[in-house]
DNA sequence: TTGCGTTATGCATACCTGTGCATTACGATA
DNA sequence: TATCGTAATGCACAGGTATGCATAACGCAA
């Protein structure tokens, strides 16, 4: 028997600054660690570029140490990678995310008929 | 040591016919069973009259059986009360939103530093 | 049958999120 | 120094969410 009804929810996580993690920025900065690039990570999610930009700014603001480091012009135009914390922010939202999907997935089995 | 980090989330029940029960909408259910008023309930709940009535009538449109009926006319002007299936409805979002409250107490404590 | 307060609904409006387009700034390398 | 593709940013606009105002429909009770 599937389940008639399912149980979703969205997950994020915010710092003492008021710096806001989520799934669409986690995705975005997973994206910029595999292409380096802004342009083509808001390019792989159908994201626009103008958008993914105004994320991170927003996300670099917020934050004591900056996530990521862009850099324009240069070898290919520019360039854009990771900063250890951003890394460990990912790492971090994921393990958490990875935990909240196994919750939504139990309740869902919870629901009565 | 109070956490730097914390998690945060929303969540919500989706039925088979694309209906939606989240925070929101089972805050104003509870409302109209405890005042007997659309219009009290928006009220006590700052939220205006007119969203609470698409509210209600985007749940009654989505749901096979009605969580709610509301009476114009009559001793006092109408009044709106819960159905069976409403007050199910909001029992079993309160119990998966009572668990969802203690995951994100835990994942919050399990965040690094 | 009149009055009352509620439900019912249209219309205009504001905010937030996200898009799309256009243009400029940038800087390593050829 | 000229080139090239990326970063940086302004402006206009669309869609969803939510408000506020105005007005009609409703139906029991006095």
């Amino acid at each position: 028997m599937a389940a008639q009804f399912t149980v979703h929810g969205r997950l994020w996580i915010e710092g003492p600054d008021g710096s806001i993690l989520g799934h669409g920025r986690v995705e975005l900065l997973e994206q910029i660690e595999a292409l380096g690039s802004l342009s083509a990570a808001a390019g792989a999610l159908d994201m626009s570029y103008r958008y993914a930009w105004k994320l991170v700014k927003s996300m670099n603001e917020h934050s004591d140490t900056p996530l990521l480091k862009l850099n324009a012009g240069g070898r290919g135009g520019g360039h854009a990678t990771l900063t250890e914390a951003g890394k460990a922010a990912v790492a971090a939202y994921r393990r958490t995310d990875r935990e909240f999907e196994q919750f939504l997935a139990d309740q869902t089995d919870k629901l009565p008929g």
